[in-house]
Formats: C-alpha cells, sequence, structure tokens
DNA sequence: ACCAAAATGGAATATTTGTTCCACGCACAG
DNA sequence: CTGTGCGTGGAACAAATATTCCATTTTGGT
C-alpha cells in the first residue's frame, strides 16, 4: 500500500522530448544494468524506432530483460509503447529523400519529373526560411489586429490571388465575415469598407498598382492594414500597419507559395481561435 | 525443374531506386489485386518501411496474401525481405532542423507561432511525400495529354480552386491557352469545351459534386481528362484518363497545399516546355 | 458453353518478437 | 556468520506477425 518510492509511481513521457527529460533525471541513481541501457538509449534514441528489444539489448550490453524493465522503470508498459511513441515521432518521408531528389534533378533535362523536384526543393527551402525567419512579435501583432476586426477584407491579384482565395476559403470555414476583393473593382471594394473593419493585402513584386491603391484607401478611411509580402521595404509597407515578410524561393519564374500558403493559414487559424475566446 | 517463366526468375531489388525502377517495370501488366498493391506502394511507399503486412493490405485494400505474392512477383523472398531494404534506406536520427520546429511547437498552445510551425511542418512532410511517390510515367502521361492540346479547361472548387487559379495565371504567363471553370456555370463551361481541348481537373475529398459532373461532361464529349487528386481510387479515377495523386499533410482541418501547387506548377512548365519544341 | 490455367481469399502454420516469471547471486545489516 | 532484499539473467510464455497452403472463383481461350 504505502508505495511513492523516490522515482514517483509511473508517468509514462508523452514525447520524444520528454522522454529525453525524464531519461537524464533517472540517470545516476540506477542499477547498473539500467544505467547501461540509459547510456545507450541517450546516445542511439534514432535506433528505437525500428530495432528490436534484442538488438537494443545487445548494443547495451545487457540481456533483454533489462531492457524491459528499464521502459518500466521509465512508465511505459513495455518496450513496444515505448517503440511507438518514436516511430510516431519519425517524420514521414522515410527513405532517402535526398538522394530521391537528387536522382530526380538529374533526370533529362526540363523532364517533368525534374522540374518537380525543383519546385519541391524550392518551396521546402522556402518553408524552412519561413520557420527561420518568423517575426512572432510581428505575427502577434497581425493577428491581433485581424481578430479584433469586424469584417476582413482580402486582397491580392495576380500570383498573389491564389492565396487570398485561399484564405477566403477558409475563413468562410471558420465562420469569421471576410471578403474577397478579386476583381477589378477598386471602387466598389472602397464602398465596402467599414470602420471597425481590416484589410489583409497580399502582394509581392513586381507590386499590382491596383493592389497597392486599395491597400491607400484602407489607410485613407482610416483602417488597419495588414500586409503579406516579400521584401520589408516593399512598397506596401508604407501602407501597411502590420508588415509580414515571406521570402519565397522560386525556380525559374515561378514560386510554389508553400512558404506563404503556409502563413497565410496559419494567420487565419489563429484568428479563428482567437476570437472564439 | 524448368523454371524460367516470362517475367524472368527474381533479381530482387537492391535498393529503393531498383524498386520504384521495377515497379513501374511490371505495373500494367498485373493481375488486378496485385496491381492494387503496386499502385498503393507507389503511392505510400514511405510507409513500407514502418507498416506490417496486414497495414499494407488493409489500405491497399487487398487480403495480406495478395501482399505476400507481390512481394514475391518482385523478386522478394516475402514482405520481411522488402521491409529491410527500406529500413536500411531510413534517415538516421531526428534533423536539427526538427528541433527547431520543435521549439515553435512548443510554445503556447495555439500561439501562431506554433500553428505556423505546424502548417510549415505539414507542408515540408508534403513535398517529401510527393518527391518520393511520384510516379514518373503518369506525369509524361499527364504533360503529353496537356502539350497537345487545343485549349486546357482548368476546374476545381473549394480547397482546390487556388490551385487553379494559380494554374490559370502561370498559364497565361506562359502563353498557353486555357481557360478557369470557376463559377457554378456547369452549362456554360460544357458549352465551351472543342474537340481537341483537355480537362484539367483538380479534386480532393469530399469532392465536389460539380467538379465530377465537369469531368463527366468532359468524358462524354470525348476529351481527354487529368486528374490531380488525393487517392487513387477517387471518384475522379474512373473519370479521367490520367490520374495524379499528390497525398497532403494536413495539420487540424486545414491543408497547405504546397505539394499540390509544386506538382501543378511543374505541369503548367513542363507542358509550356514541350509546346515550344 | 466448356475446359484449363491463373488468381484469389482465408484459414492454418511458422516464425519472430515482446513480456513475464522465477531461481540464483551478491551485498549489506544485524 | 546468516538473513533479507534487491538486482540479475535466462528460460518459459504470450502475442503479434509473416508466410504458406489449398479450396474456390475467376479469367481467357476454343
Amino acid at each position: 500500500m504505502s508505495e511513492v518510492p523516490t522515482t514517483t509511481a509511473a508517468p509514462p513521457p508523452a514525447s520524444v522530448e520528454a522522454f529525453r527529460d525524464r531519461l537524464a533525471q533517472v540517470s545516476g541513481q540506477l542499477p547498473r544494468r539500467l544505467q547501461q541501457c540509459a547510456d545507450y538509449l541517450a546516445e542511439h534514441s534514432d535506433r528505437i524506432a525500428l530495432s528490436t528489444v534484442a538488438q537494443i539489448a545487445k548494443g547495451a550490453g545487457v540481456p533483454p530483460s533489462a531492457v524491459m524493465r528499464f521502459c518500466q522503470v521509465l512508465g511505459f508498459s513495455g518496450f513496444a509503447e515505448l517503440q511507438r511513441l518514436f516511430r510516431s515521432a519519425m517524420p514521414v518521408g522515410l527513405p532517402d529523400y535526398a538522394t530521391r531528389l537528387a536522382n530526380l534533378k538529374a533526370g533529362p533535362r526540363g523532364a517533368p519529373a525534374a522540374l518537380v523536384a525543383e519546385f519541391v526543393d524550392a518551396g521546402r527551402q522556402s518553408l524552412e526560411a519561413l520557420a527561420l525567419n518568423l517575426s512572432e512579435t510581428t505575427l502577434e501583432q497581425a493577428v491581433g489586429r485581424l481578430a479584433t476586426a469586424r469584417v476582413i477584407h482580402l486582397a491580392g491579384l495576380r500570383r498573389s490571388f491564389p492565396v487570398v482565395a485561399y484564405l477566403a476559403y477558409v475563413f468562410e470555414k471558420l465562420d469569421v465575415a471576410a471578403q474577397l476583393h478579386a476583381g477589378t473593382g477598386g471602387v466598389s471594394a472602397r464602398a465596402a469598407m467599414r470602420p471597425g473593419d481590416v484589410l489583409l493585402v497580399v502582394s509581392f513584386a513586381p507590386y499590382s498598382a491596383e493592389t497597392l491603391a486599395l491597400a491607400q484607401s484602407a489607410r485613407d478611411i482610416g483602417l488597419p492594414v495588414v500586409a503579406l509580402t516579400d521584401r520589408r521595404d516593399s512598397p506596401l509597407s508604407r501602407l501597411a500597419d502590420t508588415v509580414l515578410t515571406v521570402t519565397e524561393v522560386d525556380f525559374g519564374a515561378f514560386r510554389s507559395l508553400s512558404a506563404t500558403i503556409a502563413l497565410a493559414l496559419s494567420l487565419a487559424v489563429a484568428t479563428a481561435a482567437r476570437r472564439e475566446t
């Protein structure tokens, strides 16, 4: 009955991170064999997902049963549960993605498959750049403006149009009032904007004069303007209150919009989430 | 004794690449169930490393024994050998880029930055999956159809609309005759389609009835239909002559479209390039 | 319409792998 | 020196999984 040993009862780590923490925590106050397990797994945690108990045990220089005990000390029901944790945390692109990409690129010059590889690569780089260069404070500010808006007006032409079109769809699904200004109607769009609204404008070089004009209109009326653009010193920057920048790596003359859409989508979902609270 | 069937003896693929080649090689001249296996594995080769026979079989919609036969047809002794191949090709360890993402994700629950991280991750995974599962022959076929078309008709609604909207923009820039059928005009769209044209339709689950109807119309008239969808056995597959599949990893209820746009863009550029020659 | 060959699905079996259990040994306290 | 308790290792057990086999269905040719 009087349980509660010093190592507490049994909270099984729910993430790889939590697993590492727990590992560091118990390390040093373990029996000899279990310490061997801890040391080995700390060093080779990447093998957990694919190896069997026997392989781990051999690697650590202990019998399989020691590995089992170790898993249970950490709070898992057994090795299977630990392995599940690591398998689910694995990236889905399992086989050698890099070599596959290289092979595709190496194909016939201008072949469709080679093009796909290029665009995939460009998209991936764009996404990574987004993650690295993201300004959390600016993002926070943008969400704040959008969350308090009565109606969110969406503006974007040419290559930006798909982005705002998707935003319009997503906002509708999320039950957020949004209006898409896609056509040539700078005039009608202006008429639709009311105090309390916000304009979310997406534009990249070369900046469409029409989009810039719409942003100017919003500013004239006194509406906050949130801009999604490619450079901090773009023409939009002077017109916008909040400027989110996305550097999209392009291949040839075209961009895959991956990072732009990812950011736009995040904006939309974050906005909807904040409204519900 | 006198073995040597027409499909030669048994050279088991020694690399992931060789496996893909062999897959494309035998595809099309296989019995129904085995073809299902081939299709499924071509699209989800990333699951081979971690799944069990039963899971693969369920995913492909065939009994486990069919999967076993398929493995043997490819030259493997069984599924275990195939799985070994894919496991050995797996990347080791978790990329440090993942830790950067993990930090962002670890932020306040539902914080905008965390959302960005999720969408970036989903987009990146989708792109990798696209590169890995791309069927070069199908892609080639699609480009072939599009390149010889008089006019390319574009159809896609809801979440697919941004994709076709972008395609319309890109085709215009590339000087390729394309027409976007976005509105409700199933009738007007039908009237616009002429012999020699091609319909490029983009649709994901849940498949819009309108889009499917348009594809059916094109087929009735005798136009080739190229489909960009999420599953090989989607309703579109029966209506389309060429089916390109993209598995987009989604976060929450929304998708970043990264892979879809990358593939669409590649199609457009490749089509334009082929026309000029 | 019939037959032969191929394909199919599911049940039976083999194998691999995870998990539990218990006899033994070692250390330490009395 | 001896008893108690924890740690240990291997063997027995259980579960999951791969693989084979064969009765039945389907296919393709004449």
